[in-house]
DNA sequence: GCTCGGATTTAGGGATACCGAAATACCCGC
DNA sequence: GCGGGTATTTCGGTATCCCTAAATCCGAGC
């Protein structure tokens, strides 16, 4: 039953992500805008992922992985995570670039070549965005963090995470020297970064990015 | 019609590699071999393969690469080559265990991804088993050679390349220090290498090597 | 409590790429 | 020139993953 493809990875992947930051299981309609398939196709292929008992789900009922499952979505996410830290310390690539290349690889890449770029990556806690990486254990090194859009106003700490979502808010944040690791503040809907940078943000982009509490 | 797939890309890889050391054109059933699907899948395949304008086929006739066929077939060598020998040089592969992953990453790989990779190793004419990587204009750089089993007796030359075929002959190849660019002698099946290395080669063997003339 | 609209599932198909079994074409040896 | 065996193709089917259109369910608001 190690039974496995493309699709599925996606699935568990796309379910995983869902939760990863928050709570509430994912319905069926947003699995399929996430995945850009139609909802019948998620509805066939949940029933196949709870046959084979890597998520639970009662007809009409919400979607949630089972340890099972988790386990080999953490797999796929650690991946995708390893690949996107491999193209930009390795392959030059800017770390608003690596994403769509990574959702290829993740699925392409041997147990061996996976323990092979992590050991020569020196075995890397976090992605470029800040991410973290699972450990092959399934472990999780994790920092105390506040999204920004729940951050009181004027706080001030240095960036953990930035979700690698948009790919044009992260080519803004990266051209203003926004980025994990740098100090910033918040003031309104305006983040601060050093030597005077700053940038506006909607609503989404306060949705996107995590500072240190 | 930019139209491909794994699927695709495999067939036209193994058309091109029969036809790349000798000139007869391959059949259905040695395409089936090699792909190890039934000769069924073959033809219906090549009937889509020259729907597409990439093979010339006459029904019970032989299979040949049209010229877009054989653009696309190099296009597939030249990732799986380049591929090939970043496992080498970067991942600490062995020359002898890098086919497999190989094999699959070369359908994985973006261009933008395979020119970072070409220029990180510096735009290599060969890969670790000394087959030539073909440039991203489609040109080769060619060595004369000839193959082992058509060498006289007593021919001695340098090792240009071994195919990749058999792991296992490139496993007893590589402890015997026999690699491309060592220098050995031919005598009767036995291939002499340096500081009186030496190894038996059966006719499989002697198919699998390639020196300097 | 009922209804209506959005979310979900069912039903019926399509594309790709594979298979085995059965038919057919080809060619070698006599 | 004719078998007969092998190579090749045809034919009907399978598995995966996707779609559209048509039910059906469910819960929010009246």
């Amino acid at each position: 039953m190690a039974n496995t493809s493309p699709a599925i990875e996606d699935y568990l992947k796309t379910i995983h992500a869902h939760t990863e930051w928050q709570p509430e299981p994912i319905t069926p309609s947003v699995l399929a805008t996430r995945l850009a398939v139609a909802p019948s196709s998620v509805t066939e292929m949940v029933k196949k992922l709870a046959a084979q008992g890597l998520v639970t789900h009662q007809p009409y009922g919400a979607i949630r992985l089972t340890d099972a499952g988790l386990s080999r979505a953490l797999g796929v996410v650690r991946r995708h995570r390893l690949v996107e830290t491999w193209l930009v310390s390795d392959m030059g690539y800017g770390w608003d670039a690596v994403h769509d290349e990574a959702e290829v690889l993740e699925h392409a890449i041997s147990d061996r070549l996976l323990e092979a770029i992590d050991a020569h990556l020196g075995r890397p806690a976090r992605d470029p965005h800040g991410d973290p990486i699972p450990q092959a254990d399934g472990s999780i090194v994790s920092v105390p963090t506040v999204l920004l859009s729940e951050a009181p106003a004027g706080h001030a700490g240095t960036v953990v995470r930035i979700s690698d979502r948009d790919p044009q808010l992260l080519r803004r944040l990266a051209a203003c020297g926004i980025r994990p690791g740098v100090l910033v503040t918040l003031s309104g809907d305006t983040l601060d970064g050093p030597d005077g940078t700053a940038v506006e943000l909607d609503a989404d982009g306060r949705e996107a990015i995590w500072l240190t509490t």
